[in-house]
DNA sequence: ACATCGGTTGGGGTT
DNA sequence: AAACCCCAACCGATG
């Protein structure tokens, strides 16, 4: 049988259930990825993404040649290719990993019609996450995904136990492919090819790779003291070393199967007498992941505001100059501005992180649409993975699932918890190095001398506030109970299809 | 006696 | 000081 492995996400060969089922029916196998010149209308990619993404593949070519294959790597959109390549290659399989994304439904779905009118089997394998959402939506109670961490945990209980991670497969029967590639363009991609410049790129801190994410996994994990006692709320999000795992880019390539860290966190937890539990646990962060991508796979237009059943529906306001200056790093609250040119820079930040700056974007500060700050984390973000951007994004912004919108992170008092001196804000905005730690969270509010002094003037060389935080704070808290309220009456008219409500329920109003 | 329902209550929610 | 919603547990009414 000749079969062809089609590479998106699980770039990595352990753990890759359909590659392992592939491998084992075949005796020719092709490794394919296909590089889709349409996926920039889907999706935008910095710099830093696209060289984590060079690297993965070329991780996995090296693995690949080790087992005498290769990674081939095809340019065109996946439906104009597939028929020309089942037939040069006299392909009668075609493996795949499940995609839960809605683009990658649609694009799945062509080619599944497409080998079912050629004769091509399919093999399709859940393995991006631990449980099949469409699973948890049978097993929960509510006949919907649960809406909370717990109410998931409760569905997760009556599941059933996962199955450990697969072994690297043996490749060793399968015949060489090489003679089938004559006269076939498949090099590697390099990132002058995706138009990217190396200046563009930041220093490169997270390789991309199932070897460094191995590796990185391991290293991580070997303090198993630090993994019992994990806590992700103690965590610090402006440390000048991260201070969790940071593999969640390769979670989000699949270079590391989840499965397998799953299954290393539960054995080094039985080797503990007390650990951490979920949700603060290590554990717990996988399986915030899961609940994300459960309610992503269930719920349409879930990265939007309009047409999204669980989202509510909040005027926001639009505002590019504020837009900008947040996504650049420029709002003048220098723990915003270091976070935001820490993402830009390096492409991760610290989960908190990215709570303290959702929030200033959305309903804590500048009231702009939590779309707009998906779209810039989509495109800074190593680790940007939809369903997980999109989830955070409507619990940070108080749209769905996070409805305490009266707890608003101060941009000032935050970050001076874990690091009272402002080194992280020094590091990110050298300008502002000079400043004792008793101004640098508010810069603004140095006496004129001590700016002279620091050779940085607000308002010349770094900005002054965009906006002052205790005046939109309570501005932003009355827009949102105004906007709960409308969303309130909205599903009453919409569950009884009048306006007219009973006593009751209007006197909850 | 039992199951099912509609509605209320209170505890809890990754800072 | 409380604000928000979700959901399990509970309650009484009903068949």
């Amino acid at each position: 049988m000749n079969g062809i492995y089609w590479f998106r996400k699980a770039l990595r060969l352990h753990d890759n259930p359909a590659l392992s089922e592939a491998v084992e029916k075949c005796e020719t196998l092709f490794p394919l990825f296909i590089l889709d010149p349409s996926i920039r209308s889907f999706v935008k990619v910095g710099a830093n993404r696209w060289r984590f993404l060079v690297q993965s593949l070329q991780d996995l070519d090296r693995s690949l040649r080790e087992a005498n294959l290769r990674l081939i790597v095809i340019r065109g959109t996946p439906k104009d290719l597939m028929p020309k390549l089942i037939d040069k290659w006299k392909i009668n399989l075609i493996a795949y990993e499940m995609d839960t994304e809605p683009f990658a439904i649609k694009r799945d779905q062509e080619i599944d019609q497409i080998a079912n009118k050629l004769k091509v089997e399919l093999i399709k394998r859940v393995s991006h996450t631990l449980y099949d959402p469409n699973d948890i939506l049978r097993n929960s109670a509510s006949k919907s995904t649960p809406f909370t961490y717990q109410g998931f945990l409760t569905t997760l209980s009556k599941m059933g136990s996962l199955s450990p991670p697969l072994p690297v497969p043996d490749f060793s029967h399968l015949h060489p492919i090489e003679k089938y590639l004559k006269n076939e363009p498949c090099e590697l991609p390099t990132l002058e090819e995706l138009g990217i410049k190396e200046s563009e790129c930041g220093p490169c801190l997270f390789p991309g790779g199932e070897t460094e994410a191995i590796k990185r996994m391991e290293q991580t994990l070997s303090d198993h003291k630090w993994v019992v006692s994990f806590a992700k709320p103690n965590t610090s999000p402006n440390s000048l070393k991260p201070s969790t795992t940071v593999l969640s880019p390769y979670l989000k390539f699949g270079c590391l199967s989840c499965r397998r860290l799953y299954f290393k966190l539960k054995e080094i937890e039985s080797k503990s007498s007390k650990c951490t539990q979920p949700p603060v646990s290590l554990v717990g962060q996988l399986l915030w992941r899961e609940f994300f991508y459960a309610n992503a796979a269930l719920t349409p237009n879930f990265d939007k505001m309009v047409g999204n059943p669980i989202c509510k529906q909040i005027e926001w306001d639009k505002n590019d100059e504020h837009l900008k200056a947040w996504k650049e790093g420029r709002t003048g609250y220098p723990f915003i501005d270091a976070i935001m040119i820490q993402l830009k820079t390096e492409g991760w930040i610290h989960h908190l992180a990215r709570h303290a700056v959702a929030c200033f974007l959305t309903r804590g500060d500048l009231w702009i649409s939590w779309e707009d700050g998906l779209k810039v984390f989509e495109e800074y973000l190593l680790d940007a993975d939809w369903s997980l951007n999109a989830g955070n994004w409507l619990w940070l912004s108080a749209s769905a699932f996070f409805h305490q919108y009266f707890r608003v992170y101060s941009p000032i008092s935050f970050g001076k918890k874990t690091d009272p001196n402002g080194d992280f804000i020094r590091k990110y905005i050298p300008v502002l190095r000079r400043f004792p730690k008793e101004h640098i969270y508010e810069p603004w509010k140095a006496p004129k001398f001590v700016q002279q002094n620091c050779k940085c003037l607000i308002g010349v060389d770094y900005p002054k506030p965009i906006v002052d935080h205790e005046t939109v704070r309570k501005i932003n808290l009355s827009k949102m109970a105004k906007a709960y309220a409308n969303n309130k009456a909205e599903s009453i008219v919409e569950e009884t299809g009048d306006v007219l409500m009973s006593p009751k329920k209007k006197k909850k109003i």
